[in-house]
RNA sequence: GGACUUGUAGCUCAAUGGCUAGAGCGCUUCAUUCACAUUGAAGAGGUUAGAGGUUCGAGUCCUCUCAAGUCCACCA
């Protein structure tokens, strides 16, 4: 042996040695023989680098470790993800700082140029992940759009339309007009703010509003059925004078209306606002859109078209005051405002073709399986409120404005249909354009051109006769002309079919359902329910058995890291500083089920506590070595006893150790193990038998030893370099501890 | 507006309805040739947010009030 223990351990010194060998001696993966133990890395964004919320996928770590020890072939396979609206943001960031923007370039160009920008990044978060001591088999790594990801995901997409889950329909969506893209109502955030609340004058009514510059899309006036007040209107029209002269205007009575609210009356504007949308439909009005894609004024409002809204609202206001048409405004309204989570900036809610999957069906067995128990939520509580996301769960529009992604494979038929397909392009001089394809024909582009330079393209739903589209990967082999759809999938229908594209085939026989699926809380309704919906559909089998979600990591004060609050704490810094071990068992040391708190005080604990073991391994090492050379001694009774009682207290120790294990509540395994390694073994045990052990009494050594050595392997998930380190220097260099089984 | 979660020491968090409510960090005092000063021993620090109820017994269960957080929002 002869490994000398400095008084001090040393992360820096040993953990990448220690990782390289793990990698070489095939621990990353299984041996074959054993129990298969199987899980899914949650794919981080290709183009990310670590911040402290990564470090929690060690939970993962920890347990691909500990089942590796109880004797599984443990598995744990990593991945990224093409992460489609969050990285074309990052990267439309980037060429924001060149003065240049999406519009500059042909989809084709912009997704190439995307596709080597992430190249560029990817790699790093892998490295880093190593450094934190992840055991994942990293030469199976996925990305979310390599060639067979591509194939399963547009396959599904396919047999969903050929079974009818499939639609395009116009609807209302949240649309960033800056970001180019309409949301799901999951990327929305609402915020409180104040904002003047307008009291016009309408014909006979005066009604409330913040957004006077919708009026020219009113297509009715609504009350409440049983507001008297009004009665006396409802189902008739009536005059109004509004900017751009008088009109007449129908009077409904629905209950969505609030009579309290400002004066009971509201206009219906169905084209921009989600709640007269709907309003809309069920009274059969006519939808008028007077504010367009690109957050400007139509030719629908006179003299204020090509204005931006806030523009067009200021304006309106005057002409409207100068007119008399403003009996009042409120400047104290407060109102919830639903703005775009990425840029902040209010949404505009927009009518856009989009393709939807009805989930009514598909969403049927999810919530059976969930409520059947066959997967079970770590904690508890969030089986209730999964349940509660599923009921209320509506159709989900599943196409993107977006380049980065997976196209949607669906090509319309061009021929025809010249004046009814609307696009922007970039053409052959380099110049951007925009309108429909008949336009562009009539000016001498043709339609290659076009679909070189191509940007978007958008296929409104018309009243009478409806473009012809086929679904097909590759274009439709015929006579005619086809454009492909611009529109990518949501990045979700690509990563909710997680568990269908990172096994294997011959695995999906033995290590499907996989075992645990780890995750933070926050994306339990985005993707967890979306992988069981699709797992279900595609293999009629659920993707997973356990699902333990963690919370976010937050500031030693409980606030959430962000670069506003200049709160955030980079992980690779602390490992640089007091070593993996201590940055991974301070995000599990002292933590619930709620956020967990990082701090750098509580790493320093934790390195202390590293050191400890450490300390404690080489004080028995340090005795093992001299033992020959001392006569031995025999236990006196009292010794004996003290033996026995700390045989006792590990075999209680143990026992709970694994219960806590099993039942994912690694806090308090750690805990546990914490206290009795320092405060029992080493400040009790080791303290009674110390002068015994010095003097050399075998029997004392070689008792405390052994339990050492089984707190070592109980450790290692938490703490694995330390325990690896210390496991050599008393069994020899080439072993390592993932040898052995608890 | 609805749902969920939380409120325990200065801070961050524990405590299957049962003994004197415990850890870590911080604080005070003492120790030191010792495996470890990244140490050890001792200590201060609590009306468990508040009020009421159930119980032999409540930090824990129930009701209400107050406060904080998260998610959803014509969907519950």
């Amino acid at each position: 042996m002869g490994t000398i223990m400095d008084s001090k351990y040393q992360p820096q010194l040993v953990e990448e040695k220690i990782y390289k060998e793990w990698d070489e001696k095939g621990l990353l993966r299984p041996s074959s023989d054993e129990k298969p133990f199987t899980i899914l890395m949650p794919p981080p964004n290709a183009n990310a680098s670590l911040h402290a919320g990564h470090g929690m996928y060690m939970i993962e770590d920890i347990l691909i470790r500990y089942k590796r020890l109880m004797g599984f072939a443990s598995l744990w396979i990593p991945g990224t993800d093409h992460a489609g609206f969050e990285t074309q943001f990052v990267y439309e960031k980037y060429l924001a700082k060149q003065d240049k923007s999406r519009f500059d370039f042909s989809r084709q160009a912009l997704y190439e140029n995307i596709y080597q920008f992430v190249r560029g990044n990817s790699g790093l978060i892998y490295n880093q992940f190593k450094k934190l001591g992840f055991l994942a088999d990293w030469k199976r790594s996925v990305f979310t759009l390599d060639k067979h990801v591509l194939e399963t995901v547009l396959d599904t997409f396919i047999k969903m339309e050929k079974e009818g889950y499939i639609y395009k329909d116009e609807y209302i969506v949240n649309y960033c007009t800056h970001c180019g893209t309409s949301l799901s109502e999951l990327e929305t955030v609402h915020v409180e703010r104040k904002d003047p609340l307008y009291y016009l004058k309408y014909g006979p009514f005066v009604l409330a509003t913040v957004r006077p510059e919708t009026k020219f899309g009113d297509t009715a006036i609504a009350v409440h059925p049983k507001d008297k007040r009004y009665e006396k209107w409802v189902g008739k029209e009536v005059e109004v004078e509004g900017l751009l002269g008088k009109f007449n205007i129908k009077v409904i009575a629905d209950e969505m209306v609030d009579m309290k609210f400002g004066t009971g009356v509201v206009k219906i504007t169905p084209a921009h606002d989600p709640a007269d949308f709907e309003a809309g439909k069920r009274h059969g009005l006519e939808v008028k859109r007077v504010i367009n894609i690109d957050g400007r004024l139509n030719e629908l409002t006179g003299p204020y078209a090509g204005l931006k809204v806030k523009i067009a609202r200021e304006k309106i206001v005057t002409d409207l005051k100068n007119k008399g048409l403003i009996e009042k405004v409120d400047n104290e309204y407060l109102h919830a405002v639903t703005v775009c989570y990425k840029c902040g900036r209010d949404l505009e809610p927009t009518i856009i073709p989009n393709w939807f999957i009805k989930v009514k069906e598909l969403k049927k067995p999810v919530i059976e399986a969930i409520k059947k128990d066959k997967i079970k939520f770590y904690p508890k509580r969030y089986k209730k409120q999964i349940l509660q996301w599923l009921k209320v769960m509506h159709d989900w529009p599943i196409s993107r404005q977006i380049a980065w992604g997976i196209r949607i494979p669906v090509w319309y038929l061009v021929n025809g249909n010249e004046s009814r397909i609307w696009l922007s392009f970039i053409d052959r001089e380099g110049k951007f354009k925009i309108g429909t394809i008949q336009q562009y024909l009539d000016k001498g582009h043709n339609l290659d051109e076009i679909k070189k330079g191509l940007q978007q393209i958008t296929v409104p739903i018309y009243e009478q006769v409806q473009v012809k589209y086929l679904v097909s990967v590759n274009e439709p082999k015929d006579r005619q002309n086809w454009i492909q759809e611009t529109d990518t999938f949501d990045t979700w229908f690509s990563s909710g079919q997680w568990p269908l594209v990172t096994l294997k085939e011959e695995e999906y026989k033995t290590r499907f359902p996989t075992d645990v699926m780890g995750t933070l809380s926050d994306i339990l309704p985005f993707w967890v329910s979306r992988m069981i919906m699709f797992s279900l559909y595609r293999k009629n089998e659920i993707p997973f058995k356990n699902v333990y979600l963690w919370s976010k990591v937050v500031d030693s004060k409980g606030q959430k890291m962000s670069k506003s609050k200049g709160n955030v704490i980079n992980p690779i810094d602390l490992v640089n500083k007091y070593g993996a071990d201590a940055f991974r068992a301070s995000l599990i040391f002292g933590t619930g089920e709620n956020n967990v708190p990082l701090a750098e005080e509580k790493v320093i604990g934790m390195r202390n506590f590293v050191n400890k073991i450490w300390n404690i391994g080489r004080f028995i090492e340090m005795n093992n070595k001299v033992k020959s050379q001392k006569s031995k001694v025999k236990s006196s009774s009292e010794k004996l006893k003290v033996l026995k009682e700390l045989e006792k207290e590990y075999k209680k120790e143990k026992k709970q150790y694994l219960k806590y294990m099993d039942s994912y509540q690694f806090f308090k395994a750690l805990g546990l193990v914490y206290e009795f390694i320092w405060h029992r073994f080493a400040d009790y045990y080791i303290e009674q038998l110390k002068d015994e052990v010095i003097n050399g009494n075998i029997e004392a050594l070689g008792k405390l030893k052994e339990v050492y050595l089984e707190n070592l392997k109980m450790l290692h998930p938490f703490t694995p370099f330390v325990t690896e380190m210390i496991w050599k220097v008393f069994k020899g260099k080439k072993k390592s501890i993932l040898e052995v089984r608890i």
